[in-house]
DNA sequence: ACCCATGAACGACAAGCGTAGTACTACAGG
DNA sequence: CCTGTAGTACTACGCTTGTCGTTCATGGGT
């Protein structure tokens, strides 16, 4: 449906900041890159979220004289957009390909792996269908 | 240690072309990317393999008068990058946290999830370390 | 009524990508 | 020896990103 979304760091920085807080004014986003080290002149994250609304991924209201962004894309359809691009593209789509690999990987810890056995239990005992992501 | 590598959809499929088959010409790859329906021009294909070959993600022969490209990069690290990357953006670097995410996301078949229980049960009971991915 | 500060708008610039046309080189066949 | 041809090298162009400086508008304080 939507475009497939394909966004750079800096974008999803700015995302981010936006999601996390609903919504912020230009100086709000730059001061909270600048609190992760993002050291950015002021005009740059200006710029960045013109551009970011332009393409249509946020959008202000205008308060006084400030803009106040907000995202009008979720975090879960990002997610999910970039994580099928990985997908399609390593794996061929096959998403549980993917989930080997990672779980096949060094970074599961044994707790973890408790974790997701309970998990996977719960949906393959699975009457329950839930529709949230 | 090497440097995080950002590669696009193009420079992504070029690599694939290389990995599949250890070394191709220029116009080998050019023809793979014509029967996936990239159609490009011979000339842009070269073209983005120098660059690749610039920044030394891959690198040449010469045999007669043509170009033998191979991959400098392997296809493992590429995929650990780009999904950590992903991970540690999307999921504070919990590698669990994705694959829950995952495993909740609809795209996975009930055969699936017997693999992956399968695949969980060894690697909990597991003695057995294997080192390939 | 005037000036200043604050913040948006506009313009600029370098680098990298996707795309490709044209120039050059060197081997092979006559 | 000369030429055709195959294949790389060079150059170019438009577009997006990251990065800002500079200008412009406007509301608030004196």
């Amino acid at each position: 449906m939507g475009e497939v979304l394909q966004l750079s760091d800096l974008q999803l920085g700015l995302l981010r900041i936006l999601w996390d807080r609903g919504e912020a004014t230009a100086l709000e986003v730059h001061a909270a890159l600048v609190e992760q080290d993002r050291g950015l002149a002021p005009t740059t994250v200006s710029t960045m979220l013109s551009r970011l609304e332009k393409k249509g991924t946020i959008a202000h209201r205008t308060e006084g004289r400030q803009f106040i962004y907000r995202a009008l894309v979720c975090e879960v359809d990002v997610r999910r957009s970039m994580l099928g691009r990985l997908t399609d593209y390593f794996f061929g789509g096959d998403v549980a390909a993917l989930v080997s690999h990672l779980v096949e990987g060094r970074s599961v810890e044994p707790d973890d792996v408790a974790r997701l056995q309970r998990l996977l239990a719960e949906r393959s005992g699975g009457a329950e269908e839930h529709d949230d992501v």
